[in-house]
DNA sequence: TTCCTAATTATACGGTTGCATAATTACGGA
DNA sequence: TCCGTAATTATGCAACCGTATAATTAGGAA
């Protein structure tokens, strides 16, 4: 008897998730939420529309772990360069206002994703939770850099201070970012960052400049 | 024979236009777009639901009109009080500036509607056309006053810097404003407006305070 | 009053949705 | 090798969606 090729692959169960994950992450930025059924989900990540049923107890709890996985993929691609070491306060918080202002942070679909999911902080208190906790995580990192670079550049700041300084910052980086990725071509390349920078050196006090370098 | 009671009303054509954008932006900042289905804006209006095609070419017509209504309302509720004259430049910039940081500007389902909206740009070329005009618009009317209050102050700018200065700002409103409706009692009273001021004032080289009579 | 017309309702249809259930099938352990 | 079991597929269903069409009805014009 010949052995046919089989018809499907077992995986893990951490792995079809995010499979899942991806997919539906891929088209909500694509279509919106309303692209994301639990067909279409199914259909990209080329299984059958059951196998989501097995892994996930509903298509909101897919949607909700799906919100988690993006909104700390944003947070880390978004981190990563200010935490390089061996360079001053300042250059890290650089870092990390220009990285959060350009390609591929600052893209339609990152936006687009973000918003379908801010629409469901109503009704969803699980999703609404998670949203707190991402916004703290973010503006908290931010706060460090802030404090770091006025430590350095020795000017003392009270705690209260501190973090108004920071909800300010976060405030305008999130604004550029939402008009970046929702009116594309809007802004001339470069000047989304060198906005940035020069705002949130002037609420804090320090002078930040652009470093070529960022496409 | 007696005259039983009406079945209906008619009424003209705007108003009930209106009362249906109503009903469709109340279900939208409820529910998201998923709950503004046509029975449910029906229901809500105390209609029937073949009205609705009835005024509007198709459910898209509708929600784009809704979409350019609460836009435009959300433009006049905050530029309102920038209008007041016999006031300074500074003044009016203040006044501006806090009372989009404040209620009812400021609130969950204001938030909730724009990004209910907000997702449909990628998809909607009707939508994208409409977040334009209306972004354009305001950061606009931002761009005069700041304008303003620096020629009041002896400040000279250029169209460039004016700009983005106008953008950067705008951006600071629109953070704090998002994140004032999406996370309600993450902020103390008066805390936003507050923070809003400082940092715009910190941005265009002003200082601009809090003045009290905002609830 | 009578009639005409546009506003409004009533009803129905095809398509899609999320979900449930039962039948298959891959694949590691005995 | 064989078998158990969990992963995966296949199929079906009830509810809901937007839309089309025809039947009512209010309310002004003549």
């Amino acid at each position: 008897m010949i052995k046919s090729s089989p018809k499907f692959r077992r995986e893990s169960a951490a792995q079809r998730k995010e499979t899942l994950i991806l997919a539906t992450l891929a088209l909500i930025a694509q279509d919106g939420v309303r692209g994301a059924t639990v067909r279409a989900i199914a259909n990209r990540a080329e299984v059958s529309q059951g196998l989501i049923r097995h892994h996930f107890s509903s298509k909101e709890d897919l949607i909700t772990a799906a919100y988690a996985h993006h909104m700390s993929h944003m947070t880390n691609l978004t981190t990563a360069p200010a935490l390089t070491t061996g360079i001053s306060a300042k250059a890290r918080l650089e870092a990390f206002v220009a990285t959060g202002l350009v390609p591929p942070v600052v893209d339609p679909g990152m936006v687009s994703l973000w918003a379908s999911f801010l629409n469901k902080l109503r009704v969803d208190a699980k999703m609404r939770e998670i949203h707190e906790q991402t916004y703290h995580d973010f503006r908290d990192r931010l706060e460090a850099l802030i404090a770091d670079a006025l430590c350095e550049a020795g000017i003392a700041t009270e705690p209260r201070a501190l973090r108004r300084l920071a909800i300010a910052c976060n405030a305008v980086i999130d604004g550029l970012w939402i008009e970046g990725g929702a009116l594309p071509g809007a802004f001339e390349p470069g000047e989304l960052p060198e906005i940035g920078l020069k705002s949130v050196g002037a609420i804090i006090g320090l002078e930040l400049e652009y470093v070529g370098g960022w496409t």
